[in-house]
DNA sequence: CGGTCTCTTGACGGAGTTCAAAGCTAGTGG
DNA sequence: CCACTAGCTTTGAACTCCGTCAAGAGACCG
């Protein structure tokens, strides 16, 4: 039931069973369709959801309704609107899901205690943060120095098989460009080989 | 001596004078001269910097040499290749001074004791990095959806008082576009008024 | 002073947007 | 099981923001 989780943090930190278990004892099971919100923006984040299987976005509106994807969430990863877990603001951003995915679930409440419990725990977390802190800073420093065409290539880097799991233009807006311009530097691309 | 750290802490978490004098007495002062390295990249960041006085970028060079400031450090925040200090791996970043500047150094092992000995300054940090994971998001959603005059207003309003300070073409660096674009931004707005 | 660093302005070009239309695909209900 | 519709993708044409190249004017410091 938790081998995905299991995996993804015996990789990172030395943890003993109990330890683990302690955690997930605490996690609850959920199912979420495609399409359904995990959070909608105005709500509050009150958990933090690991991803076992399927794929979830955690995007923004704009002043004309227009999408801004931030983060995809797929099989071994968290998501979590930060901002608004952090200190159970209401949240700006929504996190739904893009195919029918199965999470774990570990409430606010929960996540405190655990920290305070067990260390092991509260490192893994921190090192989660780190990491996507990190991936945030490159993404940042893609959108300063690289084209579009080559930040779709360091998409395809970092999630090799998604590109054919979710729509173009859900990938288009991840880049911060349109579905057309994306169309367009595809096709610049395969005519190129 | 530490009055803007203690400022700084207390306004985040809450500690005790032990707790927080548990964390003062490992750190080192350090001063930095204008245009000094604080951080080569090929070097490994073995310290978290807290900048009492002072302002610091950190920034990548392209293939062509070009600078991209990733970040902004003034007076009240903390500095460091997360990347670099977290595994202790050979840094990607530099980091030099903009302005003369004041420094408290924590260094890699220090903070591994700190950490655990006083679990205030555990939760501190990872506040701290909570916050700034959320504001490198912020700023991708700026690059996502804003033009370069909204992003140099948002700018403003982070550091109302840096434009003073740092030269246009290191503002222009942070927001991803030429010294040329912004000067014109510049001249538009002030025309505008 | 003289050089380096900084900022401004102009002309031109290109990457990506916007608007519009049409073809394609997949899901849904009759 | 087919037909229909809504969502998705592609393509074209015109336009816009910003980058590049180039030149010159201040400002600061040794």
């Amino acid at each position: 039931m938790f081998e995905t989780l299991r995996t993804h943090i015996f990789n990172r930190v030395s943890m003993s069973e109990e330890d683990f278990n302690a955690g997930t004892v605490l996690m609850i099971p959920k199912k979420l369709r495609k399409r359904q919100y995990l959070l909608q923006a105005g709500d509050v984040c009150r958990s933090l959801a690991f991803i076992s299987k399927g794929c979830l976005r955690l995007y923004s509106l704009d002043e004309v309704g227009g999408e801004h994807i931030l983060r995809f969430g797929i099989e071994g990863s968290w998501m979590v609107d930060v901002e608004s877990f952090k200190a159970l603001k209401l949240a700006n951003s929504n996190i739904d899901a893009l195919e029918d995915s199965e999470l774990f679930l570990m409430s606010y409440e929960s996540w405190n205690k655990l920290s305070v419990a067990v260390p092991a725990w509260e490192h893994y977390i921190r090192d989660i943060l780190a990491e996507e802190y990190n991936s945030a800073i490159s993404r940042i420093s893609d959108f300063m120095g690289a084209s579009a065409e080559e930040r779709y290539l360091h998409f395809l880097a970092i999630y090799p098989d998604l590109f054919q799991r979710v729509p173009l233009h859900q990938i288009a807006s991840y880049l911060g460009i349109t579905p057309q311009s994306l169309s367009r530097i595809r096709k610049e691309i395969t005519e190129r080989r």
